[in-house]
DNA sequence: TCTTGCTATGGTAACGATACCAAGCGACGA
DNA sequence: TCGTCGCTTGGTATCGTTACCATAGCAAGA
């Protein structure tokens, strides 16, 4: 009798059409190993015209197949900086024939606990995970992944057995500071992500590092780092061009600040300012080249992040667990979008 | 004996450890309706010490068991459109209990045909599908779905029986290019998506009614329908302002063209010209207010489209299959970002 | 001719969780 | 006192697939 639906299809059906049995169903599919051609025929035929599809589940439930699934926690798949990661794992998890659980932290622990658990409960072959705002070791430990590869990408949290990718954070920000203040350069803001997030806490140190060799004081009052939004990061630039004597130019530690701080020059200059500070940007961005003022990009590739996320992640499966863990870093390079007018600093800013 | 790996723990070993039977174990991990509250401690207590996690995948197998998973496949995720999107859906999702497989399919039908393949062989309870250029019906089949309920979101397919929501397309495009011909604009062009694309032709029908009820000619030398990147956007926005009469503004369908078209615009500004052309863009984007140029927005809200295919799913999977499939309309509206100053038109365009 | 070795095929059991049925137990009304 | 009901607990079978073993057939070699 037909199905009413075709919900349920199963290799007894492929077989029962085919004319043969289930496990010459399965060998078909598997690759067809000692079949006779003419029966690897039928059974195609077969599953072909019932529309049949392997339950993958199923498949995997007997012991040592693997799942085929990668599962990922990102923070804020809003942020094209993280579609771009997850298109470089998804990318190199296609070559290797493995499928994406993905799944949105929004910054926040209890949630990305849950994810980790579902995975593991979904039988993940490992996790890729960006942790969220100060995560703890807790929840990523090796007992509570069953064992599973973990790789931690763009952040790092302390005491956690796991491969790392990261940004070469701190070189860059230093990198990216050293240019303003070789471009003359004195007063400089700072607009950053929170410290409990460990890209927060690197850049900054980068960045202070900079002024430091190069006997500058970190003032607070030009230092705003608690900013996750690109709105909130505009009213931080806000209340810098406001001060009596605004910095000549900030660096904006990642994507949503550098907007935000572009957002709030271009009001100001809308507003009869004739001049705006220089900003530095970790992270790129799309229209970089409209900038009113001069920019230098940070630029990195988050899609080789996702990449390299995803080979430490094969890498660690094939080498087991007992090697030691491997931290690798991905290069920044300084982008020069728009450059520095020659003597801009010591005329063009107010009241000095 | 103890496991090596701690890869593999069932109800079994919960049960010895509670001094029960994997049943009371089943049922407590289940809510605990009809287990003694004492047990129930003794099995939480047990789960907990051993650091155990339902096998999803097994206990789907059971018929009638629901997976709680949901197939999202989307042409771009680099595209922070569909990352906005991408996280509606999630948001629903979870609210449901459900989990999301991701696949990008790049645009491309054969990598979206196996990922739907392959959704359906790993038992998903439905399927979002943002289908890639030039999708035919075949793959999206109820048959070749065993019965799943479908959405497709921000595109249609022809003979696809499934939900759909998509954007106000056509009367978005028509609102915005008769904003331009209210600003006096009579040359405009109008950069956008391959036609295969369902948004591709509706917004372009929109833009030539606009046209058309305004008595204005849709000339070819003035459309570039073929850019699917920035990059190729910009090239195609170049080649109009090389025209003897370029366009006063230009109409780009999607955020792929109108940063391309901006960055193009851009550069034709610095490179001294004193003038360049307004511009419509359907979709938002992030520096919106930076643009050099008169610059309105056809705006919307990418994740409530994601939300709404969620919701779509749902009510799907409530109503049965067999009411008649519903299209959602999402709204969009329009958004004077840089507004048209005053006899801009007449007097400054180049050589009328 | 009989053995050995190979390929092709099928039956059976098992993966982990749970629906169903059976059974034990105390409480309560007849 | 006995039967019945409800609650609790456990044994068993099953979901779809495939590893393993068994078997049948055939060819080559002793």
């Amino acid at each position: 009798m037909a199905r009413e639906h075709a919900v349920g299809l199963t290799v007894r059906d492929v077989a029962a059409r085919a004319g043969v049995s289930p496990m010459t169903v399965s060998r078909t599919l598997a690759g067809g190993k000692n079949v006779r051609p003419e029966l690897q025929q039928r059974v195609w035929a077969a599953a072909r015209d019932l529309g049949y599809h392997r339950n993958e589940n199923a498949r995997s439930l007997r012991p040592g197949q693997p799942s085929g699934l990668i599962g990922i926690a990102i923070t804020n798949l809003g942020n094209p900086y993280y579609g771009e990661f997850a298109i470089g794992v998804e990318e190199v998890a296609a070559q290797h024939g493995r499928r994406i659980l993905l799944g949105n932290s929004d910054e926040d622990q209890a949630r990305e606990r849950q994810l980790v658990a579902d995975f593991v409960g979904r039988q993940v072959e490992g996790l890729i995970v960006v942790p969220a705002a100060g995560a703890k070791a807790s929840h990523l430990s090796r007992a509570e992944l069953e064992g599973r590869p973990l790789v931690l990408a763009s952040r790092l949290v302390d005491d956690v057995w796991a491969d790392v990718v990261v940004l070469d954070d701190v070189n860059g920000a230093y990198q990216g500071a050293k240019h303003l203040i070789a471009a003359g350069h004195r007063r400089i803001g700072y607009l950053g992500n929170v410290a409990s997030v460990s890209t927060g806490q690197r850049r900054f140190d980068g960045f202070c590092r900079a002024m430091a060799e190069a006997g500058l004081a970190v003032e607070p009052g030009y230092v705003a780092r608690q900013q996750q939004t690109a709105a909130s990061a505009s009213a931080a630039m806000e209340q810098l061009l406001r001060l009596p004597q605004p910095p000549t130019a900030v660096f904006a530690a990642n994507n949503r600040n550098t907007i935000g701080a572009l957002t709030a020059i271009a009001r100001h200059l809308d507003g009869g300012a004739g001049w705006g500070p220089s900003v530095v940007s970790f992270d790129t961005f799309d229209l970089a080249e409209l900038s009113p003022v001069p920019l230098t990009l940070i630029a990195h590739d988050a899609r080789a992040l996702g990449r390299k996320a995803a080979e430490l992640l094969f890498d660690r499966a094939d080498k087991g667990p007992d090697h030691p863990p491997v931290l690798q870093t991905i290069p920044v390079s300084l982008r020069v979008v728009r450059p520095e007018p020659p003597g801009r600093i010591e005329g063009a800013g107010p009241a000095t």
